[in-house]
DNA sequence: CCAAAAGATTATGTATGCAAATCTGTCTTA
DNA sequence: TAAGACAGATTTGCATACATAATCTTTTGG
């Protein structure tokens, strides 16, 4: 392509008309986060074939910073790159599922642990906030609004334990699992089982008892693992 | 450069005769590990500003995948790469190393804990006679073998979490803290105090105590962390 | 008719070149 | 003398070109 740089000005700031332009600064960036977009939609689907050549058309870019977003993605987890063999949004088996879950029930128990033990005033009050708001979706079934309330519920908590790291791989992990949890509660009574438990972190955060947040957190993200046993199953058949 | 492919091949050959050829496939990988190499045995230090051209040279390759071995490394935390800014070896403040020890600390008690629960009688065994033969570095302050068979017992612990996630968050952990542990053993002590650490947890693991092999292990770490925070400022100064 | 090998095709890995952004050092000016 | 601005040098970001491994297709032998 002959130098056009104009010409390619326009998309870009279509594209990132949400968020401020000012923070992204490389195509690769861009890209990164389209991709993981589309994965997370699930417009690209687990198991698909990410081609360079394809993808490059598609933002109107070279390969370059293709490959390099791709790369990116891949140490996330959300795609996997084999050498010489390209890139597939990540595909897991059952098992792999399992590994998921249980790594994830851990970080998050984790986190709630350092969470009941270092919140401030502040936090703990807007997570109690959150808590009783959420209630309002539970006998109206707006599973939609829920699951969206439930990410900033867990975020907060991530927040919460004021510990960068632990943060981001609670946060990594659920975008791994993004692509296989898109039904998460459409199975009846799910909202108001999970509504419960949360109220059990709460207090137990609240109350700053920390041997309690950690059961209390570990033994809600069971239940969520419990709940997907069949949905595994459907992911892996579609390798 | 004209297309001499053949030119290079020799220099590519000399360079990986360690290691077989057969495992690894590209430039990337050999350079991603070769990078990592560097920065793990102290070669490269802590805020060492890493130019592109350089290790392209060094190497013999273009900068291509020198970028993408960056970028790769970037996302283990190993190295920060900022956009149009390069890249250098990671150097963190006093509290971020906090963090890292804290999430760290979390983590192999989480893995520890698993470990108590499904650890095969063979892995057991194993740990067991391990930390046993550990115990002759005691008396005679051997830090170099003590602080190797540190990793190999650690590693079987992850291993026997049956974690894959975890385990790789606690390796990448491990690794990312290394360029500011190097004088790990030299604390007059620490040897022994570890070393009694160790007996604790690996106690607990054998009686399938899951609870203490958590409390054991999480003890353990947090000693570790105390025992640098002089290193931390120390790394913070060279910034 | 099927299987296997050889060739064609496609996609990935790597090299190189150019443009823009950052950095460095010098020079001007208050 | 110090602060700011400007120009040159350096370095990154991206595009394009080419080489090679992987895949698909076709052909040939049993």
């Amino acid at each position: 392509m002959l130098k056009l740089p104009k010409d390619r000005a326009p998309e870009r700031g279509v594209e990132s008309l949400k968020r401020a332009d000012l923070e992204i600064s490389t195509q690769t960036e861009r890209l990164a986060e389209g991709i993981a977009e589309l994965v997370l939609s699930g417009e690209f689907q687990p198991g698909l074939r990410l081609d360079e050549h394809m993808l490059a058309e598609r933002y109107g870019v070279s390969r370059t910073p293709v490959r390099e977003a791709l790369r990116q993605l891949a140490s996330t987890g959300l795609i996997e790159v084999k050498p010489r063999r390209g890139a597939t949004v990540a595909n897991a088996t059952s098992a792999q599922l399992e590994t998921l879950f249980a790594a994830m029930a851990e970080i998050e128990a984790a986190c709630a642990r350092l969470a009941a033990m270092s919140m401030t005033p502040i936090e703990r009050r807007r997570l109690q906030n959150l808590h009783d708001s959420m209630a309002a979706f539970v006998p109206r079934e707006e599973r939609d609004a829920y699951a969206a309330a439930n990410i900033v519920f867990h975020t907060q908590i991530y927040a919460g334990a004021h510990n960068e790291i632990l943060s981001e791989f609670a946060t990594g992990l659920r975008r791994r699992l993004a692509p296989f949890r898109r039904a998460q509660f459409r199975t009846d009574g799910r909202i108001s089982r999970s509504h419960l438990e949360h109220g059990a972190v709460v207090k137990a955060i609240l109350a700053c008892d920390v041997a309690a947040a950690h059961s209390t957190m570990f033994h809600h993200m069971s239940l969520v693992e419990d709940s997907f046993g069949q949905l595994g199953a459907a992911s892996r058949a579609r390798a």
